[in-house]
DNA sequence: GGCGTCGTTCGATAGTTGTCGAACAAGGGT
DNA sequence: ACCCTTGTTCGACAACTATCGAACGACGCC
């Protein structure tokens, strides 16, 4: 099965966003950038583990993320440079938690 | 009437990717952010005047824009600069139409 | 082969959202 | 005073989405 990873300027600008606009997707993605290549699994947000692959199959139809299988598990990385060159800026603007200064 | 427009920095940032994450209301911010201060009847983008005014709402209580009344109009405007202080790139990264390269 | 782990998919459900027409409200002009 | 223009608000409705448990599939290991 191919995990069906879009070319980014495929995508429309809305979908990226709307990626980005859930709470649990935003800690997924924030988890990636820190942590770099990271297994499903290691996304504990207090969700299901149906709800956590619905979320990375947004994440990644959405050309934010890429899958691949590594044995038993599925190795999931953000495509950072993509993002960075064809919108610049609007991964940095996100990625750090704001606290409520 | 308080036309409730929050503190940007206890938006949410879900809220404000969201509220960018529409088509329609992307199409007003690009709008805004060429022309300037507009009132609310120059977004005509294919929806009833009241679909406008419910995105108009939606980006207003995002912290996205600021109105006020002129005479028999209202008047919109984006925050930029908060915006752009907050939020560094993110409004470059997502105001140019990206034409399908 | 059989078992446990990891993840996806399915079906259901509840909540959210985009859209509209119609009704309403506020202002300005004549 | 009247009307027209400009926006908002109110249901209503359809579409989408987040969530879950359960069933399924793939892989490694014993």
């Amino acid at each position: 099965m191919e995990p069906h990873e879009p070319d980014l300027t495929a995508v429309p600008v809305t979908s990226v966003l709307a990626a980005l606009a859930d709470d649990v997707r935003l800690q997924i993605v924030r988890a990636l950038a820190e942590g770099g290549e990271s297994a499903c699994g290691s996304f504990d947000f207090g969700v299901s583990k149906a709800t956590r692959s619905h979320h990375l199959k947004v994440l990644r139809e959405a050309g934010l993320t890429r899958t691949r299988a590594a044995g038993t598990s599925r190795l999931v990385r953000l495509r950072r440079d993509e993002l960075d060159k064809l919108y610049p800026g609007l991964l940095d603007a996100v990625l750090t938690e704001r606290p409520p200064a």
